[in-house]
DNA sequence: TTAATTAATCGTAATATTGCAATATATAAA
DNA sequence: TTTATATATTGCAATATTACGATTAATTAA
């Protein structure tokens, strides 16, 4: 099959995985530091910084765009990516919850 | 190629890519909502609660256990799965010193 | 020992991801 | 208009992921 049941889980559980999933990449992890480091923030930049291919970073480029993690706004010939702080806020409230239920609850039950 | 290029970028990189790639997928989010809810934490219950199969879900948890972020003791027959808290600690402070310096910067150069 | 129960593993099909060369698109400069 | 620059898209090959039936392994109950 290889295609997720997305039918079978909830829409904030399909949320939460899409987000984990734009994030789950080394080169993308890259580029958000390289996007919270620097206030130049242009494509052609991370092309530099990166030894992939500029195909390969646009099209890493798209997907934490997809996610909405990112956003681009055009300024001449380039493009102009920050990172989209309401989203990154959304994941760290949600994996907060996570971590802080997981620390009351002690886990006390079991293993 | 369809293979990650992993020696370009750095441990931390790598390990943070790792962590979210085992978040990243619903029926993974729902397992770990499952495990933070109940006291009875064992395979076979999860799969009466999933509408996947067993064989799919065993999967799914070797996964997360690949990952560290989960932790498997055998009690009988059954194996108690739970959550690993230092892993869900660790992700959250690096979110939150994400989220952080992302405040702070608060954007203000571009987009 | 035999049968039942529970979870892991194997094998396989369908689909998704990664990476890059080549090409296309769009804007700016000459 | 032509040329240069910057980014996106396309097409493809290699590999990874998802899902499940069938089987295996390991423990418990009879």
């Amino acid at each position: 099959m290889g295609i997720t049941k997305t039918d079978a889980f909830t829409i904030n559980q399909n949320e939460i995985a899409t987000i984990f999933k734009a994030l789950a990449h080394p080169a993308r992890i890259a580029i958000i530091e390289f996007l919270l480091k620097n206030e130049k923030c242009i494509c052609g930049d991370i092309v530099d910084e990166l030894p992939l291919a500029q195909a390969t970073i646009s099209q890493h480029l798209k997907e934490l765009k997809n996610a909405d993690l990112i956003k681009g706004t055009i300024e001449g010939t380039a493009i102009c990516y920050c990172l989209n702080q309401e989203v990154f806020t959304k994941l760290n409230n949600r994996i907060s919850l996570i971590n802080n239920q997981l620390i009351t609850k002690n886990n006390s039950k079991c293993c």
